[in-house]
DNA sequence: TTGTAGGCGTTATCAG
DNA sequence: CTGATAACGCCTACAA
């Protein structure tokens, strides 16, 4: 049988009371007190029993990471980051996928319902859904969002998406280029509209006319990246010199697609994608793209689930990001 | 406050005893009766507790997948799979990675020790390791192997890569190959050591002699993909016309160096790969491959873990692969 | 600095 | 078929 709380007490000559005082950090605990306790309960390789703790408490020691179908490196960074800051705090984290759709669905409140965690983590696109913080708020469970838009009435872990794509777009620009193809990304995202806002700002204040056929639509997987760039570099005599995809996957496309149509990258198209996923340094040339400081937001959000100050007050966290110029964007029209 | 068993019991005029019974589907109630608690339940939106239901069954209705850096596409599809097979019961998963070289140190004990799950899910690296095996049994927790190699004390989930590795080489040799690199996988891995077995079988049943220099090191990465590759094709006059690499990324380094040495793929060399992740249908020309059902290993491990009929008998499940043949290989020296 | 009593919400036992 | 009552292992109050 399982050493409980009581058999430790009962070795150590003290109350259980003690025992847990000591388990759990308290002060008010002498120090001699506190080794004996520590020695009878290793060697009697106790462990507390977490549903008890949890029922006692009415905490759980668990945080659950809602997810839809994002890219698998996108979701295991966020998982690496949250665990980090579950570990450091005696938590564990749960997988919860999560159809997008389902989110606007009862099922989801029942989902959630009987989940029993002390915080969950959304992630785009479940992070844009109003109706599911609105289940979240009702529930009265903890919340964080991990996404790119402004949102005051929750807490938030963010990186400036339209900053991003604005500074990306201004470097191509200063690179020669005037025609810029741009391909979106899923529609359900809010990372598609911010990165669309930072790249329109972009041409404009650099006085360019933004053309509306040259924005493409798209999902941010390989396959929509492909359609895109078939459509974008469809007209030989009047095509873009850079496409600026919402993405690496469709980056990776557009590339697969250039180098179909025998147009080499970067010397007559400059590519560059988001996300700064594995793909981008395998491909060849290599791809320039925004580094998001993914693993950070996972271990910000978790950290700020489990952190006991200021459960009301919303606190929004913006990251920082950074811009990866590889080969594929070093052949812009100033080069030649 | 939310809904207890007892308000529902009250509300319904049953006892709590009744209510249980109604919500674990036991037998022996009435229908009038089941019908009524259903109704109070969810009238009164009641959940039930899980700390509470666990501390009283002694059940966590947690499971626990315990994985090292695995690539994302694997690690992301095994979990899609178990967290089916959760679902389906009412359990729940746990993300716990660990580091292979903690797997034999005393922290990993600690860490088993706390976690508190039903069942363990181990994938590889950490499923060869026998140390943690042993510690598992020791801790007298459930678990099952994902594993390429055979164990006969776990409960394991199998693919026979050996077997899929012969076809595979079996299939280049079919194509008039007969001087074909291999690249091995990490040696940490079980799997490593089970292709390399069936890639030498099938030479040795075609009557070829293994070149012992055309057997390259690797670890799985990418970047020892590309290094392979280096050392196989650096010599111009003596070079495989076919590389068999133990993974889809190494595949992915060695088509990235033909590139850079003009070799072409598939005309000069073939190239195939195992795992048919996605940069398989992302790279060009697209790559043969071996498929892994591993969403389906991760739900059949689950399901083990979650059935409880005779917990003891290990029980080994073997799964399908299947050979995806595409452009990469579409070039042997039979065609020309 | 330490201990005692009571309860957290379920399931299990055994009687009706 | 149904119900009272006792665990389950721990934590929170409140005492001492």
């Amino acid at each position: 049988m399982k050493a409980t709380i009581t058999d430790v007490a009962k070795q150590a000559g003290v109350s259980m009371k003690t025992v847990s005082r000591v388990l759990n950090n308290e002060p008010n605990v002498a120090k001699a007190t506190r080794d004996r306790v520590m020695e009878v309960a290793a060697s009697l390789q106790y462990r507390p029993n977490l549903a008890a703790r949890g029922l006692a408490s009415s905490k759980s020691y668990l945080i659950a990471l809602l997810y839809d179908n994002a890219s698998a490196s996108y979701i295991t960074n966020i998982q690496r980051g949250a665990i980090e800051a579950c570990r450091r705090n005696g938590y564990h984290l749960l997988l919860e996928p999560m159809p997008y759709e389902q989110a606007n669905s009862p099922e989801a409140e029942i989902l959630l319902g009987r989940l029993g965690v002390d915080g969950v983590i959304l992630t785009p696109p479940l992070s844009d859904s109003v109706v599911l913080r609105d289940i979240l708020r009702r529930l009265d469970m903890r919340h964080v969002a991990v996404a790119p838009n402004k949102m005051d009435d929750v807490h938030a872990v963010r990186m400036d998406d339209a900053e991003a794509a604005f500074q990306m777009t201004t470097y191509l620009i200063e690179q020669g280029h005037r025609d810029i193809g741009f391909i979106l990304g899923h529609p359900n995202h809010g990372a598609t509209a911010s990165r669309r806002l930072g790249f329109e700002k972009a041409l404009n204040e650099a006085g360019i006319k933004l053309n509306e056929d040259w924005i493409s639509a798209g999902d941010f997987s390989f396959r929509s990246g492909v359609q895109a760039a078939e459509h974008l570099l469809s007209n030989p005599d009047n095509r873009p010199t850079a496409i600026f995809a919402s993405n690496d996957d469709m980056a990776a496309g557009v590339m697969s697609v250039a180098g179909r149509l025998g147009i080499s990258v970067p010397e007559a198209l400059s590519v560059c994608g988001f996300d700064d996923t594995p793909i981008a340094q395998i491909i060849w040339p290599q791809l320039t793209t925004v580094a998001q400081p993914i693993h950070k937001m996972g271990f910000k959000a978790a950290s700020i689930l489990i952190s006991r100050d200021n459960p009301d007050d919303p606190k929004i966290c913006t990251l920082d990001f950074e811009l990866i110029i590889r080969e594929s964007t070093l052949g812009g029209p100033l080069l030649k």
